[in-house]
DNA sequence: CTGAAAGCGCTAACAA
DNA sequence: TTGTTAGCGCTTTCAG
């Protein structure tokens, strides 16, 4: 008896008294079994330390109950919280959560076809998009992936994600509304999808309206330090000076900002405009009182996670997509609206 | 041909002209096989999409490959960076990461029971402790856990924590350097054990020097907003007014530093010293430039997954408990040492 | 180097 | 309600 193994369902069911098959129907949540059955079972269960072994379980089920988290974007400052309700939303559905990391689209195929080798039941991918390849080896073997922050219509797989179109927009007529004309668009990665179609979005609108116009656009910042290193070299040239700058980080917003309070003597909002994104609570500190762009992130994971269940219950249930709509948040860095004319708050 | 189910080696094999064995071994590293056995079933493979089943592999091998991390603090402030830190670790050692999050010991010990039921060759415990119990079972198991950031010797399982004592002996120290006389301690949870030992460290060593003391002590003081708040409090009475503060949190700190600047006026470091902890980076932005303590997270990492790598592959070695020493960072909210004499700079 | 066969621990008909 | 039996897809002797 002392062998260092773990005990299994033959082993309770000796103990107990009964067959292999009766153990595994007093752990099989309404199984047909008498009550006497089942506590003799459950005493032998306790003494021999017996845990059903859910591996064995999956390859006779085949279903892992397992689903698989592929974060590619560490540094999103959300992660953290991402992470938690994600998994806590998969648990409470019963799914264990394999979390991995990758960046880059070559690791992120391998990834994902490891995935499929430990048989999960579904995927979640954050901030990053499996090539059509991989994509079709899914579809092939019926586990439904759904792209968190990602849109994904192109793949034919579910996705959440936001309308950067929209949040373009609302910056753009925001700033309008405030009376701002120069603007300069800051981001950290030129190719996110994201901040291609805001950057669009603004630009568009910008073009419809004569006195207002995009004095520049840089990216590769990223950051607070690389924020405030920007806001002097930007602002070394008098003539492309903007009134108004739109960065796709409340970090790299905060930096600008910090720049201009305390290298530059520059007056927000009254000389310039900062508009971040993300709404990180540094960002509604009194001393930064940043304007930025609200993300509904908790509504985003809710929505993923029960799309990919839905996904993983109902196999014939076709890929959606879905957008979601971002909120411009007012604060200290951008003017109160001068002209109540019109009514609009926005 | 056309059945809704993965290819699985026997599949593989019938195409390949093989047996089903040889295709176990053309996907074992280091088995012995033919080359031309392998082309053959890559190629097999190849066209039928097939991928190894991990979940059979363990059930057959006894080894899941599966480590559980189970995260009992999301608000840490370096969470992200901890989980992305370990489980990029363990996958280059080949271990999937299963994550779940678990608040309070009765969800610590039944998240780690569930554990134990998919198989995990190992876990890791961030933040948070078991009871004796599941202890015991995992022992009984086989099955290795390491504590991140808690110490375990009295449960005998390996851990990796921080040396509490240290800091708070470097803090007390540190202020005393400085000149400071009349301190007051506030921190988020007063059940935290390094909170508790710190604590204790730095009221022993103020305890040796009869000019200096503890003016107040205060626990449940959690984020920046709270800060704020409780400066405001305690500047109210004029009696107890500290000349430095120690607080268990750098956000905590951070609110406290913007009540004395915006709200109180208050100079620091002139009028009042203020210490953090955990060095989050906003500690090191140039407006706020918060004196803290740094702690080695990175190097704690790597230990706790190698020393839980080392338990699973050699079950005989025993749990050991290392601790790390944190690092006084001195920035602007404590003042320059004044007293050069001695020639100490910490 | 390769194949046959016996498991790994569980679930799921099918009978009883 | 219970037991018997046949898998789930892989690894691992053991012969050949």
């Amino acid at each position: 008896m002392n062998i260092a193994r773990r005990a299994n369902s033959q082993d309770v069911a000796a103990l107990a008294g009964v067959s292999q098959a009766t153990v595994s129907r007093a752990f099989t949540p309404g199984a047909s079994i008498s009550d006497r059955a089942r506590k003799k079972i459950e005493a032998a269960a306790a003494k021999l330390g017996y845990q059903p072994n859910i591996i064995a379980r999956s390859l006779s089920k085949r279903r892992s109950r397992l689903v698989g988290l592929l974060f590619a974007n560490w540094t999103h400052p959300k992660a953290a919280d991402l992470l938690k309700n994600i998994t806590e939303a998969l648990t409470e559905h019963d799914y264990k959560v394999i979390v991995q990391s990758a960046t880059g689209s070559r690791l992120t195929d391998e990834v994902l076809r490891e995935f499929l080798r430990y048989q999960v039941d579904g995927v979640i991918v954050f901030s990053a998009a499996p090539t059509a390849e991989i994509s079709a080896e899914y579809a092939r073997a019926q586990v439904p992936i759904v792209l968190l922050n990602q849109n994904g219509q192109s793949l034919n797989t579910s996705s959440v994600s936001v309308d950067a179109t929209g949040i373009g927009n609302q910056i753009a007529s925001s700033l309008l509304a405030r009376s701002y004309k120069r603007l300069a668009l800051i981001s950290a990665n030129p190719k996110s999808q994201i901040v291609i179609d805001m950057t669009k979005a603004i630009v568009s609108t910008v073009a419809e309206h004569p006195h207002m116009r995009i004095i520049s656009q840089q990216t590769g910042i990223d950051g607070y330090e690389a924020g405030m290193r920007e806001i002097e070299n930007i602002w070394k040239q008098p003539e492309t000076r903007p009134d108004a700058i739109v960065c796709t980080s409340d970090n790299t917003a905060l930096g600008i900002l910090a720049g201009c309070r305390q290298n530059l003597g520059i007056k927000v909002p009254e000389e310039l405009a900062i508009v971040g994104l993300g709404d990180i609570p540094a960002s509604a500190w009194q001393d930064q009182s940043l304007s930025t762009i609200k993300i509904p992130h908790d509504e985003m994971v809710s929505k993923a996670v029960m799309t990919l269940i839905t996904g993983i219950e109902d196999p014939s249930v076709q890929p959606e997509s879905y957008r979601y709509q971002a909120e411009f948040i007012q604060r200290g860095t951008t003017r109160i609206i001068s002209n109540p004319k019109t009514g609009e708050t926005q």
